[in-house]
DNA sequence: GCCAAATTTTGCACACTGTGCAAGAAATAT
DNA sequence: ATATTTCTTGCACAGTGTGCAAAATTTGGC
């Protein structure tokens, strides 16, 4: 039992501790959205997911603030990904562009069934819609900073902020007008999703000159 | 003591019971807003918030579902203000253009000094904040409810949604820029805070085309 | 393999939150 | 004046979130 990680990372000496760390948020993680899906969006206790996660009361909030946060690894980890995929966009390239692009492809990827869960699941749960807002929102001051980072003082902050915020309103709208569809209808989410991206960001970059 | 209210109101039957609510509800909100400015924003508890109010706990769950939510009236009232604000706009005009009317109308009326304090109280809140970004969401749904009668379905909801949620990213944007401004430097907040606006929804019609 | 140091988990205590309920107080209607 | 509606209050109760110190586990040196 001591090979356990040989095949993928070289540089990553991923000891016993952080694994086992890694493993608890998962496990807690996967207990919280189990019991959402059964019993409703705010209709249990965290020590029901603690029970179900195998861990005692005070360990889950070792890892997270509340219920809610636990429910939203899903949303970080999408916000985590758009954002290392705007980072590697090429430097020259225009910044609408890059954004569309970043965002276009982290629709593709993304485990997205649980996203849309998610996002109708917030629409009835006062704490679980404050929890998803401010995820997006500490994904927007990021964004803000790899932006401005990016620009090296080309720009106001003013312009930067109006900017990352209109462009995450417009993924959150296509999310949300995506997530309102029936869930599993046609085969390809992502490329539903992407489409819908790409959509309310050329609107925006038109200005939402045409209602279209 | 039988002619309290026979100055202003002609078809308004302000009856005790109303006014007593009214009296409570600002109570209550001062005495929070008061706290967070003595304590700092979340480091008092409902109990406090109730005594200073001159109510008991139980009556102020009756007013509110929690401490951040009575910080939090002064920023509804001002969405709740811009809304009443749009919804007057006449029927022709261009959608930015009545967004951008509005929003810039009541950064005039509004009692701004506050708003200012809150959001920089929020930085430094996370209970706060969130109870910050549900509110403008919450008004983000009704505009966009307005809005989408206002356009009676000469627009998809992806369209509309994004509108709105970009305009207000910009209006936020600007309120944030403005909050940041060291608070009380030159005479005029409102117009500074006005001219922001314009700027940034300017910026948002251009399709964010140049970088400022 | 075994022990000491570092780190994580856990139980416990404690102050605080948010809500249902029923009794009491205040405003309103008759 | 009194009956009725509406608001306030106290109480009970389940749940939250955090500090603290005692286990338990992992790591590293020998």
């Amino acid at each position: 039992m001591q090979n356990v990680e040989d095949a993928a990372e070289p540089p990553e000496p991923v000891g016993r501790r952080e694994q086992n760390k890694i493993d608890t948020r998962r496990a807690i993680a996967e207990a919280a959205l189990t019991l959402a899906r059964t019993k409703g969006a705010g209709s249990f206790t965290v020590d029901q997911i603690a029970a179900r996660a195998g861990v005692s009361r005070r360990t889950f909030f070792n890892y997270f603030h509340s219920a809610e946060e636990a429910l939203n690894v899903s949303t970080e980890s999408f916000l985590e990904l758009a954002i290392s995929s705007f980072s590697r966009r090429p430097a020259g390239e225009p910044l609408l562009d890059a954004m569309i692009a970043a965002l276009a492809a982290t629709a593709k990827v993304q485990d997205l069934a649980v996203h849309g869960e998610l996002f109708r699941m917030a629409a009835g749960s006062p704490e679980l819609l404050r929890a998803q807002l401010h995820a997006w929102e500490r994904a927007e001051a990021r964004i803000i900073e790899a932006v401005t980072h990016h620009l090296q003082g080309g720009a106001s902050p003013l312009y930067v902020s109006a900017l990352v915020g209109s462009v995450l309103s417009c993924a959150k709208a296509a999310m949300h007008d995506w997530a309102a569809d029936d869930p599993d209808r046609h085969g390809d989410a992502g490329a539903a999703l992407e489409e819908r991206m790409v959509l309310a960001l050329s609107m925006l970059r038109d200005g939402f000159a045409h209602p279209a």
